[in-house]
DNA sequence: ACATGGATTCGCT
DNA sequence: GCGAATCCATGTT
């Protein structure tokens, strides 16, 4: 297992997003190591993508998109839940990849911890479909905003020598972005069970 | 300051 | 497959 450095990270959202299927996104808690094989994935290309943060320009909350690829950015939606994004690109290009679902590989006992936790969530199906739960079953917050998975202790990416057939479709939840709705920059490893929808 | 609205989820059909 | 709840951080769209 070897672990991408930030060349991976630092090319096009939509070959990044192609290039996460079928890798394992580890997460190191105090209970121990949670790990998924990452299944589902969107990307979200710059300011002209009008479903994208982006599409404002730079703000406060979306900073680390301009940043250096393999930054993670973490924001809440609804209120409640958290999504995962990791950042694509160079410097100064604001694409990012969000992780939408993963097909649990290690730690179950501690993500269905994770899942009573929260809550709302019940314990026994469908772990990690996605991006919410995902982030309550690993056990994410805000603290991980900009957390570099290059170097990271506690999050980051190993490579399994994987790679899946992969199909593209539009992306989920962005009724409102017009032109960019029917962009097919969602990513599914072909075939398998563990994807959102 | 504060109204706004969302990269979702669940439960019901 | 669809509709509605939910609620807080964000940007002032």
């Amino acid at each position: 297992m070897t672990r991408p450095g930030r060349d991976f990270f630092e090319k096009p959202g939509i070959e990044v997003a192609r290039g996460l299927l079928g890798k394992i996104l580890v997460r190191k808690t105090g209970g121990g190591i949670i790990s998924g094989k990452i299944v589902e994935t969107e990307a979200y290309i710059g300011e002209e993508d009008l479903a994208s943060h982006a599409r404002f320009g730079k703000t406060a909350r979306n900073r680390v998109m301009y940043g250096p690829g393999g930054f993670l950015y973490i924001y809440l939606i609804y209120g409640i839940y958290f999504n995962l994004n990791i950042v694509a690109a160079q410097e100064s290009v604001p694409e990012a990849v969000l992780i939408r679902a993963l097909q649990p590989v290690a730690g179950l006992e501690l993500i269905k911890e994770n899942l009573e936790k929260f809550g709302r969530v019940r314990a026994d199906r469908n772990l990690m479909k996605g991006p919410g739960k995902l982030c309550v079953a690993l056990d994410l917050d805000k603290s991980f905003y900009g957390e570099d998975l290059a170097s990271s202790k506690r999050i980051w990416i190993e490579d399994a020598g994987e790679a899946p057939r992969i199909e593209a479709s539009p992306r989920i939840g962005i009724d409102y972005a017009g032109a960019f709705r029917e962009k097919p920059w969602r990513f599914t490893v072909s075939g398998n069970s563990f994807i959102s929808k």
